[in-house]
DNA sequence: TCGGCATTATAGATTCACTCTATGATCGCT
DNA sequence: AGCGATCATAGAGTGAATCTATAATGCCGA
């Protein structure tokens, strides 16, 4: 029993005409009364009441055209599903982005992205590097934004653009009169990110591992730490993107002098079949943060 | 797109394996491989996210399944209803009937006929001869019992059993004192059925054709007919199987000289596939009346 | 009563696609 | 580096659907 079968069978239900439902199906009359015989023989029952002038259904047979004409319908309606899901470039796309950069990152790319790929219903979720890589390998997200390289052959990833580090100092700071900061002055009161955060290491790694002053002052979250900076606890390091926000908290911001920063990469799985929309979602992101790092650098 | 593609596409989505899946389905791996691209490719849209360790279906994959369910489990209903319609001696059986039959025929085979075709849902529909003919050859019924010839070569009949007619007379008529009535003495005050009813036919041709009396006295049933009998209105002819509804209402009957009567026939159309439930439900009527027509004589 | 018309069934050839076995390519793991 | 597992590819074979041509049936009008 295949689906043209019942393609067949339906169009002599209703014709009631083998010669009409064969031109309705595109085939010839024979083909259509073989088919419609090979059916009856494999269903074990007679479908139709055939006479040389007329053709009827037989009870048999209207109790299985509705079952007949669901199944038809079905397939149609894979073929509309698959109509609508064939441009990788609409549809759902879930976006996984690192807590240091979402907050900052997303206001500045929303627009483009609505702009340049109207079809694509971008959901961003925010979590961890750890976490999202690990909902990126189970499929529950379509590609991420991280700070770090990526490993494994079956992960994929391209760099978007650079992001520099600023030194975050209390007003009060004694290296808040000078224009830049060496990385190195920060080791002694410097304040860091929880477990986990990506940021965490790479500031300890740009200025220095001093593992003992952070026990107590591991903050959780981005805006957390700029506030414990601007309440004079301590400095740090924050990502370019973040500055507006630690300005409007009251800190003073100052380039770095070995120019510390992280590149932010999108990443996704190797074999990802839309890989149209990849490409698309990183350009659009990568054009807006073309002129990023200079006009950051200004912005100071 | 065929069935089989399908049951291909929800085994790789169960098993997420191919080499396993195509086991399942009782095929080769490359046929399963093949046949799921070639769906794609029909698709447009990739199913499937393959690595070398994972398949993984896609969002678009995900989105069809549920129809590609449906659509196999509706030819599966298929399947099914045509297992419960392959006995020719099961289901609904539409008997017409004509009702000067009817109501004496009916309650001799109901019996017989459930517990000999105990799947065939015998439905009776009580029509005259013009009404179960049209109705039969509408497909509205699956076979009909009349008394008369069946012409035409869209059906087919077959005699069941012979059923004599009784001189009807009221109790005080002069020929109730004899043994045995001349149709023709009937023939003055006879009274007959409405038009449409066959009997009336056979009843005027048995004991001559006088049309005149007939005017006013039409009965619209056999049984109104009787009762104008019992109340002295004339005489007429009745079928040997009303013999003791016409009793009960207090008539005399009597043995006809000629032995006027009637053939039952069962009939059908030519081309009705269930020839079997045709055979046996006439082969249970011939037999519960196969010795009718003795007893029916020995019954006055 | 016979020939024409319409319908469905049958026959034989062709073509297309599914399916198989065998083999290749890729990649992780030891 | 080699082995094992997995999916993809190649080429051959087979079977089924389809076509054209024709037969069989039965109705209808002359």
């Amino acid at each position: 029993m295949t689906l043209q079968d019942l393609r067949y069978l339906l169009a002599l239900v209703e014709h009631q005409h083998f010669g009409r439902a064969a031109t309705t199906c595109g085939v010839s009359q024979p083909t259509l009364s073989i088919q419609v015989r090979k059916l009856e023989d494999l269903l074990g029952v007679v479908l139709f009441e055939r006479t040389n002038k007329t053709v009827a259904p037989t009870a048999a047979c209207l109790g299985m055209i509705g079952h007949a004409r669901a199944a038809v319908a079905e397939t149609e309606a894979m073929l509309a599903v698959a109509k609508n899901m064939r441009d990788p470039l609409a549809g759902r796309f879930r976006l996984g982005i690192i807590p240091t950069l979402a907050p900052y990152l997303l206001p500045l790319i929303f627009a483009p992205l609505r702009d340049a790929l109207p079809a694509l219903e971008v959901e961003p979720w925010e979590d961890q590097t750890m976490a999202i890589l690990e909902r990126l390998r189970a499929h529950e997200l379509d590609a991420i934004l991280l700070a770090t390289e990526v490993d494994g052959l079956d992960l994929a990833s391209r760099p978007l653009f650079e992001e520099p580090f600023l030194a975050a100092l209390p007003p009060e700071h004694p290296l808040a009169g000078g224009d830049v900061v060496a990385e190195a002055d920060l080791t002694r009161d410097i304040l860091v990110l929880a477990d986990g955060h990506c940021l965490r290491e790479q500031t300890l790694a740009a200025c220095g591992n001093s593992g003992a002053l952070g026990g107590a002052l591991r903050a959780s979250s981005l805006s957390t730490l700029i506030n414990m900076v601007a309440a004079g606890y301590g400095t740090t390091l924050i990502p370019g993107l973040a500055a507006g926000a630690a300005q409007d908290a009251g800190i003073v911001l100052r380039p770095l002098q070995a120019r510390a920063g992280r590149t932010i990469r999108l990443a996704w799985r190797a074999h990802f079949p839309r890989r149209a929309a990849i490409d698309a979602v990183g350009d659009v992101i990568s054009a807006r943060l073309s002129s990023y790092s200079a006009a950051a650098a200004d912005k100071i």
